[in-house]
RNA sequence: GCGUCCAUAGCUCAGCUGGAUAGAGCACCGGUUUGCGGUACCGGCGGUCAGAGGUUCGAAUCCUCUUGGGCGUACCA
């Protein structure tokens, strides 16, 4: 819609013409302040321009009126433009706010480490990651979500080592020497149990079996990761090994030329020429990859697989990595500037007002699994794509605990039952309410039309900037713009019934669009939620 | 120190390809259609957009500096 008119007005002005929308809706559906910017070069008035062009437009049958206020150039998009629009989108129901975009995108994120379950902050990054992916695919994009699983390293062996102190503290009651790190929280109590009943006892005291028992662990905790958030709706394409990867080790670090050098019996990457602070270790003396090796193999991997676009979603804890990884993918010989980091920032949480400190080794973490648990998976998505995923977010788990209608996804969630309900106590069809054509609309019904319409901007906006929050504040403002129509218009009954029921019913696409796109259910009913009852 | 993200209403946050009077929710106060779900709607209260310069016809938005914070600055992940 806004392309349309867009590219309409580029042909007739030959410049990108800057479309807003007019602050009040009376002055029409689309404005242009082009006229400020011609004043200079025209040596006119930005009034007397503006009133030149917008006459000039006559007769054009996107348009029903485009006037001049005050400098500002302001279009009002005909019935009949609108309605078609419309009638499609209610013809094309899965169509709406779809695109062409072809280009093939690999999406990496959450990728937690296997050896402990989810916590609230990698869901931040989770719920962001795959409502990129949702909006991506429903642009066309061919998007490959992928998990990249850090199965290699120090943090494995120390997962073993961890179940076995566990297992020979509170299996065999031994006295443990704790060292300065260790996993631990009630995952690893279970895990321990788990072990015990597959390995037997004598596997906790068999220090040569450390890494057998890391090995299952991991793919235990992964099973617990994978199902966390399948429960969130989030399901990923691939998996990625890092421990798959180190076969490829030789040709990888050959391939990285004069990238990677040897000094002091050690590997380092010469990051520093592609604007990194210092160069870095890649491989210590004794031969142990660092954990930048396994992101150089990781990458490689990832560019040779031949994607047009890559997309990381990372911590932002882990931002300074981003000039290391690049320098990496540059020294391999591919363009940089097709990887793509986007930072998920911090999480912190109050409890009671008291902050609440995370920490995956200390155990004290808050998990994924019970925020879902408590407020549900609709919720927990929507809070996380409200909010810009660059911007640290703080919130007191208590709050985020409550059910009411403060919470915005029922007020949304509402406003579409509303309109389902509404039309299933209507006499009329489905076919006669999608035929009529909608004529002499209100101003307030006009708006309502257009504003539901608007969801295939937003969609574009929000991918194309990866700032989702902008479809979850646009879905607020719809419902809002829906409760106050229904309040203070009658529909059931009067003359224009039809005509306002097809605007509802473009309102509820929207929404039901919308939602889908955020992972949530667009519920038809709402159903009161069984309260204690005192 | 350096890098990076940030600072908008009492609180949580939008708005930032520069444009018409800076918005929403929560909280607080007061109201609501002889009608379709009151899980709704309306009004009030509340802002030197951290501060100072600069660019511009026009700055919350762009640039510089200052102040105050988060995160990073590992041969940890």
């Amino acid at each position: 819609m806004k392309q349309r008119v867009g590219s309409l007005l580029r042909e007739r002005f030959d410049r990108d013409v800057v479309l807003e929308k007019p602050k009040d809706r009376s002055f029409g559906h689309f404005s242009t302040p082009i006229a400020f910017s011609l004043a200079k070069e025209l040596r006119k008035s930005p009034m007397v321009i503006a009133e030149e062009l917008s006459s000039s437009f006559g007769e054009a049958d996107m348009f029903s009126s485009v006037e001049s206020v005050q400098g500002y150039i302001n279009f009002r998009l005909s019935e009949t433009f609108l309605d078609e629009y419309a009638s499609w989108v209610l013809k094309n129901q899965d169509q709406f706010g779809k695109s062409d975009k072809k280009e093939k995108i690999l999406l990496e994120f959450v990728s937690a480490n296997p050896t402990g379950p989810l916590h609230i902050g990698h869901a931040r990054g989770a719920v962001y990651g795959d409502t990129l992916l949702r909006l991506g695919r429903h642009l066309g994009y061919d998007i490959t979500a992928e998990y990249y699983v850090n199965d290699a390293g120090n943090q494995i062996d120390l997962l073993g080592l961890s179940i076995q102190l566990e297992g020979r503290a509170s299996i065999l009651n031994e006295d443990v020497e704790w060292p300065e790190s260790f996993y631990r929280g009630e995952y690893m109590t279970d895990l321990t149990i788990k072990a015990v009943e597959k390995f037997g006892k004598e596997i906790l005291s068999d220090e040569s079996r450390q890494k057998e028992l890391a090995l299952w662990a991991k793919e235990s905790v992964m099973e617990l990761i994978v199902k966390t958030l399948a429960d969130t709706n989030i399901h990923f394409d691939t998996f990625v090994n890092e421990s798959s990867l180190y076969d490829d080790w030789n040709r990888v670090m050959a391939k990285m030329g004069e990238g990677i050098y040897k000094k002091d019996d050690k590997m380092f990457i010469a990051s520093s020429l592609k604007g990194d602070d210092a160069d870095r270790v890649v491989v210590r003396e004794d031969g142990r990859p660092t954990y930048l090796a396994g992101d150089i193999v990781y990458h490689n991997q990832k560019f040779e697989r031949g994607y047009e676009h890559y997309i990381n979603i990372w911590g932002a804890d882990h931002h300074g990595y981003i000039p290391r990884v690049k320098a990496a993918v540059e020294f391999l010989g591919y363009d940089s500037s097709k990887l793509e980091v986007l930072l998920s920032q911090m999480v912190s949480l109050l409890k009671d007002g008291e902050p609440y400190k995370m920490s995956k080794r200390a155990g004290n973490v808050i998990l994924m699994s019970d925020i879902v648990e408590e407020i549900g998976s609709d919720a927990l998505r929507f809070i996380f794509a409200s909010k810009k995923s660059d911007t640290a977010l703080e919130f007191d788990v208590e709050e985020f605990k409550k059910q009411d209608s403060s919470n915005p996804i029922y007020y949304i969630q509402y406003a579409h039952a509303r309109i389902k309900t509404i039309i299933s106590k209507s006499e009329l069809s489905i076919d006669e309410i999608q035929s009529t054509p909608l004529k002499g609309l209100s101003a307030d019904a006009d708006s309502l039309l257009f504003e539901a319409l608007l969801l295939a901007e937003v969609i574009e906006d929000a991918f194309s900037s990866r700032q989702v929050q902008k479809l979850t504040d646009y879905l607020k403002s719809l419902a809002a713009k829906l409760h106050k129509f229904y309040y203070d218009c009658r529909i059931i009954g009067t003359e224009d019934e039809a005509k306002l029921l097809k605007v509802l019913e473009v309102v509820a696409l929207s929404l039901k669009t919308g939602m889908n796109l955020l992972g949530i259910e667009a519920k038809e009913r709402m159903v009161r939620d069984e309260e204690e009852t005192v």
